[in-house]
DNA sequence: CATTTATGTAATCATTTGTTTACATAATCG
DNA sequence: CGATTATGTAAACAAATGATTACATAAATG
């Protein structure tokens, strides 16, 4: 709640720009975009306001550099297994991330954004789409690569931002099992 | 930009309800619960600000009462027909929707607001979930209408939010036919 | 018609927002 | 050391927000 602190803090760029970052990250994918605020930010990353903008131009510019970059896919994602479809079940079911942020859960929270929405929109495009539609090779990669991304947020819009239970028993064998075979049909190649 | 206006209002509370319930419906589709302002409403229902507090008590319970309804999942869109993948399939590409009103868009902007987060688990599983896992009878089908949920709500989030086609070219028949198996793979009976 | 009630209007309030400005001082360099 | 620059702090600003208040008047009631 309060912006200021005993002790000034160490004179120290590079680090300031990577706590702010962090706290951004943070509050990002606990609010989304518009509900989080510069004070918030910056209060969590033990940084005076004005920094924000004297680093990052606007929260705009914080999002852009935090978030962002975050939502890649990464080439070694994909190459690991011929079995895409048990590869993106698996990360969907255990998650491997940095604690506190979520970069999925930080695009949804943030995408009624109209400032973001853009941001978001491009990222998706190249840094998601394109990536995985040319792994695939074929004309309907882009098609399969949507359908599959399709799953993959709406399982983190039900689970994670609605707080939804998909099984009524602790049962994760059975819904690995169903989403390995959903993704299955998504990724299927074109007959 | 004004909430003024030349004549004075046609006094009839029913009809500015509604008035103010319609223009809400509109721009919380467009903007989510957060950057939906009272005053943008308000304008846009022809009516003071003062009347949404009036009729509704607050912006969050002119969303409850609004967008929440809508929400709803109705017996004769289930029981239609036996192959509810095609159902859901034919939902999805084609929505039939109110002009201006998509509560699914509304819901997905709205998430990330604390205040509504609640309120949309509730009507979530109590008005989606459960008649969808009622309709299909047996132990899993929970399971299988969330994950069904799941590509439903994947769909608009990245066609209707971020804006994304999923079919280089105007291949309407491929993309249909492979939601559909999608659908079917979500819904399959436990083996 | 006189009174009361329901409905709409206008102004204002108290917060919160992102951002900017003026200033202080540690760090760097000649 | 002395001057300059980089970095951090505190205060303030302007705009927007949801909500409330006091008031006006059409409609309903007796």
């Amino acid at each position: 709640m309060c912006t200021t602190s005993d002790k000034p803090r160490k004179r120290d760029a590079d680090a300031t720009r990577g706590d702010i970052i962090e706290a951004a990250k943070r509050v990002f994918t606990d609010k989304g975009f518009d509900q989080a605020g510069t004070r918030e930010i910056a209060d969590r990353a033990g940084v005076n306001v004005a920094l924000i903008n004297r680093y990052f131009g606007s929260k705009e510019g914080l999002f852009r550099e935090a978030v962002i970059p975050a939502l890649s896919v990464t080439q070694d994602q994909l190459d690991g297994s011929d079995d895409l479809a048990g590869v993106m079940t698996a990360m969907l079911l255990d998650k491997p991330r940095e604690i506190g942020f979520d970069p999925i859960i930080s695009m949804l929270r943030s995408a009624s954004s109209e400032t973001v929405a853009s941001m978001l929109q491009d990222a998706l495009e190249q840094q998601i789409i394109q990536p995985i539609a040319g792994h695939m090779g074929d004309p309907y990669g882009r098609e399969r690569a949507s359908i599959a991304l399709m799953i993959f947020y709406g399982y983190d819009v039900l689970v994670r931002m609605m707080r939804l239970r998909p099984h009524s028993d602790p049962d994760r064998q059975a819904l690995e099992q169903r989403l390995k075979a959903v993704f299955r049909a998504a990724l299927a190649p074109p007959h």
